[in-house]
DNA sequence: GTCCTATAAATCGTAAACGATTAAATCGCA
DNA sequence: TGCGATTTAATCGTTTACGATTTATAGGAC
């Protein structure tokens, strides 16, 4: 007998992670950003000038997905693109004006979603690291 | 100042969902199914003759995904698709032979996952219902 | 029976995600 | 120095996912 994708903790983890989108996107849709885009905001807003090989650790994505990302990031006006001048094979993002704004109005939107989750912020984090372990446990990261 | 991915709970959430999905392809490649296909194929595993809507209320996913997933799955030679002859407005889904053999051979899969997280059957039980909950509370299923 | 509405699937366009490959730049070592 | 190996992005093709719309069927009010 085969076992129901309800009984199985990667449905759950796969039918969270869509709901959480879905959750999110009455919240970016007004600055007109979808979910990945947010998050590559966010890595920029911590760390601005990141290589694209740099972003992609921290959202452990490649530049295969990446790099169309970036472009459309890039023509919506918030990142430029520019190859490093001392290893021209690095491309170096940072935030533009437009974009340092855009992730500053992001500041609220984590605690928009907390509420929506109806947990506790101790919760949230307890949830989060357990997921992260798995992630590791799972998909060491590189470097 | 920004909150960076790896401080978020969606971030947490988004990334582990995909090293799951990376961590099942190994054991699904070697069958010839995507990671949606095995919940499509494990789902009517269980229950056989389901309408497109039914699967979609189980998969949390509406026709504009599983019509083209469906139509893979029928091209596999996996299941059939078929207007029910009372409410032409549906389609049933009914696993062939070869679908039933796969959904058989389905049966080992979640226990090498399990093997793969390092967690113990009852810490993955919890973990599931933990997200079960946070998705039902944040987007209520259907019918 | 006819029409209006509701429901079920399909279709279309766009964005992500990822495997596989390619192109360009840099590195390392003989 | 020169050249093969490595690194970094980019490109290409396929699959998911989803908003918006369309088509076809069924149901209900009159």
């Amino acid at each position: 007998m085969a076992i129901a994708p309800s009984d199985m903790l990667c449905f759950a983890l796969h039918s969270t992670a869509h709901a959480v989108h879905a959750a999110y996107a009455p919240l970016l849709q007004p600055l007109g950003l979808t979910y990945p885009q947010y998050l590559a905001i966010s890595a920029l807003g911590t760390r601005d000038g990141m290589t694209v090989s740099q972003l992609g650790a921290e959202l452990r994505l490649d530049s295969n997905t990446l790099t169309p990302l970036l472009k459309r990031m890039e023509a919506a006006g918030w990142i430029t693109r520019s190859r490093d001048t001392r290893d021209e094979r690095q491309v170096r993002l940072s935030l533009t004006e437009a974009g340092r704004a855009l992730s500053l109005k992001l500041a609220d939107v984590p605690k928009a979603f907390a509420a929506k989750t109806g947990l506790q912020m101790s919760e949230i984090a307890d949830l989060r690291d357990i997921l992260a372990a798995l992630r590791d446990k799972l998909k060491p990261a590189r470097s």
